[in-house]
DNA sequence: TACAAATGTATGTTTTTACACTAAGTGTAG
DNA sequence: CTACACTTAGTGTAAAAACATACATTTGTA
């Protein structure tokens, strides 16, 4: 059950590789699909929600546009425009860096720390969804991936 | 060195399934990627690209737009979109379904055909930049990803 | 100092996605 | 046959992504 070829419906592959490149974009599909639901109650996209966690990770220090990009899932982003979102909804602040005037300074607010923490809590709940394979498991399949990108 | 930790500077996880979500959605964006670089020069996004294939998996049947959706890796597309753009550029066919009126036959031209031959050439080379790995940790990460989604 | 190259960020434009909604066709129960 | 629920595909609209390009600032160098 619950094979990727069932899922799509596509019987043979050409071999492990190819099979290994559709099963992760679409588990990553099926990810965000789920998370997607937790953050569409809080109006979030994932990637602002990446953001978010970036400056809570940096928090009490500012970040920079380049190292928000840097450390985003997805370096295709226009991080720009998702401060521009956050900003609008005041979870974030944006001021020009004094040492480097190029740069700007962007700060998670209180507002948007409050607002991770109501996120973290469910979650909590939501990744026990993830828990149907071990902690061995889960610690396995990192390690494999991690490879296959080097 | 790749592991996930290092490429979005994140030092710490909550555990090993949280690592592993990222984990996941790092690497499907990553593979991304790389793999619209090669689709960029034929002017297919990854969705078109998708559905071109498993049009030629049905091929000479024509496929319905429900057909499509369920095999499509990214299950939110909105098909009927992305079969105009495919349209447009002469790659499939579109006609009115005879047993049922609802629905449409869609169905992959000669010119769709070559052109994914084309580029299932330079696939066949690119897809050696997933080599990293052994084709059993090919087999067993497959397996760990469709047991973490069941 | 002057000036070209590099860096950091923002913006314009086009394309694609997300989501709700519409319209047409089918199947079925009464 | 008719009414009604359901299926199938397409569309309108707002938001977001993709991609190239512009602009100000800093850096390196002659």
């Amino acid at each position: 059950m619950g094979s990727i070829g069932e899922e799509i419906k596509q019987k043979e592959f050409a071999n492990e590789y190819s099979k290994l490149l559709i099963n992760v974009l679409y588990t990553a599909s099926w990810l965000n699909g789920l998370q997607s639901s937790v953050f569409k109650e809080h109006k979030l996209t994932p990637q602002q929600y990446n953001s978010l966690r970036i400056l809570r990770g940096q928090y009490p220090e500012a970040a920079s546009v380049n190292l928000l990009k840097d450390r985003m899932i997805d370096k295709m982003s226009n991080v720009s425009r998702i401060i521009d979102k956050l900003k609008a909804k005041e979870l974030v602040t944006r001021k020009p860096c004094k040492h480097d005037r190029r740069q700007v300074d962007i700060k998670i607010t209180d507002k948007g720390l409050m607002l991770l923490e109501v996120i973290d809590e469910q979650m909590v709940d939501w990744e026990k969804n993830l828990h149907t394979i071990s902690v061995k498991e889960a610690a396995a399949t990192n390690a494999l991936l991690d490879k296959w990108r080097s």
